[in-house]
DNA sequence: CGGGGCTTTGAGTAAACTCAAATAGCGTGG
DNA sequence: CCACGCTATTTGAGTTTACTCAAAGCCCCG
């Protein structure tokens, strides 16, 4: 089990600096760590969990289905990634949460959390932070649904997740780690999988990217951001609980 | 200007009780109050608001825009809503704030929010809760516009709006108060307004409800469900700051 | 009584969907 | 090592939902 203080997460430029008693404190609170295959199921809707997580290693995403099916991701999920804040919050789950790649998370006591609003008023305040910032990207994916075209919408996806994942160092030459499959494009975007590869196909014509293998290859930043009409998006540091 | 300890919202059954210590803490946090006329901003994209509001009266809804015009409305704000708490967590706001009616709005000190997360931790976390309760409603407006068609998703709002107004005891012999117009309708949907207007005559003539000069009439709630596929929602009661 | 905004309707179009089938990849066990 | 099965991707063909453009009607307010 890896120390908070030895966290590899914490290491990186992209999370804020805690001082050792606020890590200790985090330390405190970490009851253990949890493993999930790919296509696990980390919290299923309308579930009341024990735990909050941090996302430590892997992918995961949150969605939303209708009873006949019909599936929406709300936003996904990367290291460093607060899980089940909601949950905790309102007692039972409006939205599951699935991995998408073998995950890593850390596990919080569930009851503690209050303890965190008494004793760490700086860990309180990155707590909201971090629900603040999940709300703005699902706002983010809320335009894309609503008012982007679907080529926009997939240019828009992409440079959100090129930008979250290059600030978790995770690009490698060879490419972006990206495992997603077109039908879970297709469900964050509310398109069909059929028209998501139709779309895909038309990006590498265009070579705006190409994404197989799990890899996104060949992108053209300044083309995505012309398409999606995005903003430039969240600063550089966040808190990592 | 409103009393903390005199604010009408405090007394309804939606709203969890505070202390009276709690109460004088808050009041200590107001600075003002401001007011709004309808269509009118209260805070513009890309600002970076000098205050955190609380809405006391009137409708508003948060919104963004792409650079061609095209609008997606987030969700709608109702009294007891929070208003600009992303903004201030992130120095920019990401979305604009308009008011649907006129509006009149609690001002609190931006640079006092860090107070509430030292010295009034059941506070702090009740910002936390409305912050993700929020996150809720986008979620839920998110899943409509992905994965439901205009008529479910149509019905899905209706029943929102219906709940909130309606907790809030805003509710009248004549009907529910409803005060918006089709293109907002259609802007919070992701539809054109001219579909957005068919799809209200579908539902006028499937009787679900009737939606005119801003009165919600005529509701079958039961045939909204069974249209929307919705889930109850959210308990009771909520936190008022 | 004349706007300006909002709603309503018609007509034609386009983006995205469904159904169906073929192809490609990948892991497992014979 | 290859065949099999499973999942994911790709493409075609036809359909539908929702869109755009345009014009007319409404209604409130000044």
């Amino acid at each position: 089990m890896v120390e908070c203080a030895a966290c590899p997460l914490r290491r990186l430029a992209a999370f804020t600096r805690y001082g050792p008693e606020e890590i200790a404190f985090i330390q405190a609170l970490k009851v253990g760590e949890m493993v999930v295959a790919a296509r696990g199921s980390i919290l299923r809707e309308g579930d009341t969990p024990e735990r909050l997580y941090t996302l430590l290693a892997g992918w995961a995403f949150r969605f939303k289905t209708l009873p006949d099916g019909r599936r929406q991701i709300l936003n996904f999920l990367l290291p460093g990634d607060l899980v089940g804040l909601q949950a905790k919050i309102f007692e039972e789950a409006a939205h599951g949460v699935d991995a998408l790649t073998d995950v890593r998370l850390c596990l919080f006591s569930r009851d503690r959390i209050w303890d965190v609003f008494r004793h760490q008023p700086q860990i309180a305040f990155d707590v909201t932070w971090l629900s603040a910032r999940e709300e703005g990207l699902v706002d983010e994916s809320l335009l894309s649904a609503g008012r982007r075209t679907a080529a926009e919408s997939v240019a828009a996806l992409v440079l959100q997740l090129h930008r979250r994942v290059s600030a978790l160092g995770l690009a490698t030459p060879a490419g972006v780690p990206m495992p997603l499959t077109q039908a879970h494009i297709a469900d964050a975007l509310g398109l069909s999988s059929v028209h998501a590869n139709r779309t895909l196909r038309l990006m590498r014509q265009r070579k705006l990217f190409t994404l197989a293998g799990g890899m996104l290859r060949d992108v053209d930043l300044a083309g995505l951001r012309r398409l999606a009409r995005a903003s430039e998006g969240e600063g550089p540091v966040r808190p990592l609980i």
